[in-house]
RNA sequence: GCCCAAGUGGUGAAAUGGUAUACACGAAGGACUUAAAAUCCUUUGGCAGAAAUGCCGUGUGGGUUCGAGUCCCACCUUGGGCACCA
């Protein structure tokens, strides 16, 4: 008989740690085992000198808790730890020191494994692996070299990120806020010669698998979002009088007739190209070399305001309708995204928008923004909508309707012949007598529809919004009509979005504020602007010739006569460029006998000859007009593809054309189709009302943006792209504590690796850890190691004296676990057939985007390159949310509020500490430390024990045994979902339950012992109930569980005995208490048996004295009944 | 600015559209004790009331529903991620 405190204090954690490590419970059995396998994985720790914090164990003993679970249920479970153990702080130690950092990780890896081992982890500690030992880095290397033999590593000179007090280059992954990750300091832009993985060829397939496997699904956003895919077009924008293209990447290829510009990164290569041709060089020569100097910091610090240099002398062609257009170079384009030149598009794109105001370019809309939905029979107006601003305070112009009570800004239509700026200035005049000037047209116009409740019908206005000034302060008297209906009132920013009564008539305003027009919205405007700018006279013109052309090859269908059409109108839709001025039709014939027949069709339609030419390739052609003044121009193809001499390339055309088109698609498709095949007439059925004069116009945007790519692929002009903002990963550290990249660079035969042979190439003894100045690893200065002779053809080379980054080891670690003493192979293939993937990976968010990105790529390349047995590791990865120290704080040494593990297992034993990390809230969830909510954790444990130890016989009622099945159930199912707060309080309710049916001797003074207590008498149901208990409870207390389950008098450890199972017919209570609600508020709770009727319930129900009272000479309209649940009357 | 979470007692937090505040901490009162600790019992969202009971209450304002912490819309706040990514 002995209480828990006496139980820790007399060492019965250990007892049992040593028990399960003498008896190999936690070693996973080999491959043969017929169990199915689970693999449960934790990332395996930093050995830092500071040792464990008690944020390490809350993934740990989530796992624990899981893999304990699943042994219990019958699998073979292979739950492994080791130690990634290169790492900065080490070094940085060593740099200090002086001592070799092999030392130092040794004393701090049996340190952690100290701690780790005292809070009773499943681990398999025979599997243990060390990413320092070279038996293990060997390996690491070996990946690098079939990376670098799959041309995924390369050495290239590029500008990367260089931190100032760590002196080592980073990956992107690794900078934050342009800081250092792991130091703070500021980071600076480097070039120099780097080792580079080509993980960009890998994006697609990290984005697109991230749909198989399990992860928590803002671990899946996240890397979505770092991976950054995007759709869209690129587009060829000619170089006038150049052979020279510019590619863009956009987004947003419907918005193509709004660029009014282009800019292209500082760094583009093409401005070099176009040097000569620059008639600004110095100046834009300058702009480049200060944009190179800037450190990302200042390049992002300094965004706020554009800057900029246009290449004078030259001009790009916007292909979609031939217009000129500057071209610009700007650092706000980035060189390493898309094609590093952008298509500026000022009127949808607010950087685009900022840059153009600056400079004074030309802005289009071709999105109309629309509010509200058409409506039949709308009344349509055009008006302006004023936004007048005092100097003096800084408030808006407002009117109250009086009649309405409405309060908007100045809004009217406008008069004929009026334009929007004489209509504002007269508006806001008559309305409220103030003078005022117009500054500018505050974006383009609004298209809304709505419903005017003062006139009773819906009404679509377009509106524009308009800046104006006040030339006086003092408003004239206004005529009394108009005083009578409004009221002038002058509201601050903040008055003037509460008071506004209808929201579309301050989108002037709401622009002004903002100070940026660009609207970008793709699913609520609508196409202007967009279309090939014929006009309606034009394209009248165009309708009636075909359907002129339609009449005749109705006719000639009838009469089996085959002809083509040739000529402007053709090749004009053809090119789908160049607008000619349709003066004529031109037919083309093959035979005598069809010219007849067709000139026959043509005197039945009204067509008359009126001339007759030969042309230089000796064809006749006939001319004919009708009284309309259509001419068809007619003639005999002496071809059999008559139509190739007429290859209407784009430049003939060019010569011809102004810049105008007209498109029709399925036109095009049949010119092509007759180019190439060709012997048949043309099908022209389709040619009527099929002409898409408006293109673009009227479509939404995000409709456009199709129709746009579609258009530029047909054309030659662009087509569909998608883009990454993933980079390639920055792989060399300048740095002695990582794995040294097993290269050699000989001048003759360049970057030469090393044989598998050679491997581990070991990192050689030094004493001075210190990086140089310049950036060199320290590796660099030890020349005998450095100067070798090349591999390849004997000559002298040098050593690459890079090391890898701490990602490395960690990107493959879990395969070593399957395999790790393994010194031939990376892992047996078998070995690795029957463990991957990993089941279940918990982990932290912060290595979202750098380790589980790196492991994923590295494992995918492993599986191309037939070692991986899968395309992804892990089938699940959860994460656990940090813990804070009790400040509310991260905790950092530097804060002193690190929580020691040590401590808390000391004073309340490792089963507490296990339980009070899981209890503490939401696993997923960031949270303070508190230490007196260890407290309860302790008291629970106690109760447990106490129950066990001092409780008298006392039959267990049925209620108990519900109450137990429940548990199992729930604690079972949170398990798997992670709640492992829920799970413990079920226990504790549960616990709570026994004990109060428990006669435990209180007066007793349990721990102080004084009094005499009688022995413990059990019968076979109680105890029953009792090993169940234990059972669930031993995966979060495996040190109690396994102590009170011996003591039960069992010889074989609690796991290995089977995972209770619920009884489905236990779990539900004899009687439930069934609410009754009134109209949805609760009147009354009733305690009914399980299982009521409806109509005894609701009976029940009805002669409850409250509910009656409710209910008297009312009649019920319609009652719910939720069986087992509650009974609602709505009355 | 954009994307993703989350806002519930004094605190950590529970709650398949169906009793809001389970479980735990803290606090108050009591029992045991010479006393304290430990333990056990009671109370613990607010207002009114002796009580029965009623009203209010899950960031704010609307909506859907017999019924909303939960669903929808708008907004506010906090945390996390990204940030001139075209």
């Amino acid at each position: 008989m002995a209480t828990y405190k006496e139980f820790l204090a007399s060492g019965g954690e250990k007892k049992w740690q040593d028990y399960w490590e003498d008896k190999k419970l936690h070693v996973a059995d080999e491959d043969n085992s017929p169990k199915p396998k689970f693999y449960a994985l934790i990332e395996f720790p930093y050995p830092s000198s500071e040792g464990l914090h008690v944020g390490h164990p809350r993934s740990n003993t989530a796992m624990d808790i899981i893999a304990r679970k699943r042994r219990m249920e019958g699998f073979n479970v292979l739950y492994p730890i080791g130690w990634d153990a290169f790492g900065l702080p080490t070094e940085n130690y060593a740099i200090k020191t002086g001592v070799h950092p092999r030392i130092v990780t040794e004393k701090n890896i049996s340190n952690f494994k100290r701690q780790l081992k005292a809070i009773g982890f499943s681990f398999d500690w025979s599997r243990e692996i060390n990413t320092t030992d070279p038996k293990y880095y060997k390996w690491t290397q070996w990946i690098f070299l079939q990376l670098f033999k799959h041309g995924l590593a390369y050495k290239t000179e590029m500008a990367i990120n260089f931190c100032t007090s760590c002196k080592v280059g980073l990956a992107n992954e690794e900078v934050v806020n342009g800081k250092c990750e792991r130091c703070g300091s500021e980071v600076i832009k480097k070039t120099k010669k780097q080792w580079m993985l080509k993980i960009t060829k890998y994006a697609d397939r990290l984005e697109k698998d991230l749909d198989e496997v399990n992860y928590l699904e803002k671990i899946k956003t996240q890397q979505k979002n770092w991976i950054g895919r995007s759709e869209g077009a690129e587009v060829y924008f000619k170089v006038k009088n150049s052979e020279l293209k510019i590619e863009v990447y956009t987004t947003r290829p419907d918005t193509l007739f709004g660029a009014t510009y282009m800019v292209l990164a500082p760094e583009h290569k093409l401005i070099e190209d176009l040097k000569d041709k620059i008639e600004n060089w110095k100046e834009v020569n300058t702009y480049i070399v200060q944009a190179k100097n800037k450190s990302d910091m200042e390049r992002t610090e300094l965004a706020k305001e554009k800057t900029g240099v246009e290449l004078k002398g030259i001009k790009s062609i916007n292909p979609v309708n031939g217009k000129e257009i500057p071209i610009w170079i700007s650092d706000y384009v980035l060189a390493s995204y898309g094609t590093g030149a952008i298509m500026a598009v000022p009127a949808h794109d607010e950087r685009d928008w900022e840059f153009a105001k600056k400079f004074g370019l030309e802005i289009i809309d071709v999105i109309m923004p629309v509010e509200g939905e058409k409506h039949e029979n709308e009344e349509t107006r055009k008006s302006i909508s004023a936004v007048v601003q005092r100097k003096r305070d800084g408030k808006f112009l407002f009117v109250n309707w009086k009649k309405f009570g409405w309060t908007a800004p100045v809004i009217g239509g406008i008069d004929d012949g009026e334009t929007p700026e004489q209509a504002a200035e007269r508006e806001v005049l008559e309305e409220t007598g103030y003078r005022v000037k117009v500054k500018e047209k505050i974006g383009g116009e609004i298209e809304m529809h709505f419903f005017a409740d003062n006139k009773n019908v819906w009404r679509e206005r377009f509106d524009q919004p308009v800046l104006l000034e006040l030339i006086d302060e003092n408003p004239e008297q206004i005529n009394q009509e108009e005083s009578d209906k409004l009221e002038t009132v002058w509201l601050s920013e903040k008055e003037a979005i509460e008071k506004n009564t209808y929201d579309y008539n301050i989108i002037g305003l709401k622009r002004y504020l903002k100070g940026n027009y660009a609207f970008t919205d793709i699913e609520s405007g609508k196409m202007i602007n967009s279309d090939f700018s014929i006009s309606d006279d034009q394209y009248n013109k165009t309708l009636g010739l075909l359907n002129e052309l339609n009449k005749i090859k109705v006719e000639a269908d009838k009469k089996k006569v085959k002809f083509w059409l040739l000529g402007s109108l053709g090749c004009a839709f053809y090119i789908g460029l160049i607008y000619r001025e349709f003066h004529d039709l031109d037919l083309i014939i093959k035979t005598e006998e069809d010219k007849e027949k067709l000139i026959g069709i043509l005197h039945l339609l009204g067509y008359k000859k009126i001339g007759e030419r030969i042309l230089d390739t000796d064809l006749v052609i006939e001319t004919f007009e009708n009284s309309k003044g259509i001419k068809i121009d007619l003639g005999i193809n002496k071809y059999r593809f008559g139509l190739t001499d007429l290859d209407f390339s784009e430049k003939e055309l060019a010569l011809n054309g102004v810049n105008i088109l007209v498109i029709s698609k399925k036109y095009i498709l049949n010119f092509k189709k007759n180019r190439d095949g060709v012997n048949d007439a043309m099908d022209i059925k389709y040619l009527n009302n099929e002409i898409d004069l408006k293109f673009l116009n009227g479509l939404k945007p995000s409709e456009a943006i199709g129709k746009m790519t579609a258009w530029l692929e047909e054309n030659g002009h662009g087509k569909k792209a998608v883009n990454y903002k993933l980079r390639d990963w920055v792989f060399s550290r300048q740095r002695y504590w990582g794995e040294p990249i097993p290269i050699i660079e000989c001048e003759k035969c360049g970057f030469v690796p090393l044989e598998e042979k050679d491997l581990p190439l070991e990192l050689p003894e030094i004493k001075e850890f210190q990086a140089s100045e310049d950036g060199q690893s320290p590796l660099a200065k030890l020349d005998s190691w450095v100067n070798v002779k090349c591999p390849k053809c004997g000559g002298s080379a040098k050593r690459e004296t890079d090391t890898m980054p701490q990602w490395a080891g960690s990107s493959w670690y879990f395969l070593r676990y399957i395999d790790p003493n393994n010194n031939k192979k990376l892992a047996d293939r078998k070995k690795l057939d029957y463990w991957t993937p990993v089941d279940w990976y918990n982990g932290g968010m912060e290595h979202t985007t750098l380790h589980l990105l790196y492991s994923r790529f590295w494992h995918k390349f492993l599986f191309d390159i037939g070692i991986a047995p899968t395309s992804e590791p892990y089938a699940k990865r959860t994460s656990q949310g940090m813990i804070l120290g009790e400040s509310g704080e991260k905790m950092s040494k530097s804060k002193g509020n690190v929580v020691n593990p040590d401590e808390v297992v000391k004073e309340y034993g490792a089963d507490t500490l296990r339980i009070y990390e899981m209890f503490m809230g939401p696993f997923d969830q960031t949270i303070p430390w508190d230490t007196k909510g260890v407290v309860g954790v302790k008291r629970f444990l106690e109760k447990v024990w106490n129950i066990f130890e001092f409780a008298n016989n006392k039959d267990d009622d049925a209620s108990l045994i519900i109450l137990l099945n429940k548990t199992i159930k729930k604690v079972g199912e949170d398990i798997e979902a992670m709640r492992f707060n829920t799970a413990i309080s079920a226990m504790m309710i549960l616990i709570n339950k026994m004990a109060s049916l428990a006669v435990i001797p209180a007066e007793a003074g349990i721990s102080s012992h004084k009094h005499e207590i009688p022995d413990r008498v059990w019968d076979d149901k109680k105890k029953n109930s009792f090993e169940n208990l234990l059972k669930i409870l031993s995966p979060f207390a495996p040190h109690m569980a396994e102590e009170l389950w011996n003591k039960l008098g069992n010889k074989k450890s609690i796991f290995k005995e089977a995972w209770p199972v619920y009884d489905e017919s236990k779990i539900q209570d004899e009687r439930v208490e069934v609410v009754v609600q009134i109209n949805g508020k609760v009147r009354a709770k009733l305690s009914l048996p399980t299982g009521i009727s409806e109509a005894e319930a609701v009976q029940l129900a009805k002669e409850n004295t409250n509910i009656a009272k409710y209910l008297e000479n009312i009649e019920i309209k319609k009652t719910i009944f939720v069986p087992n649940r509650l009974i609602s009357f709505v009355i």
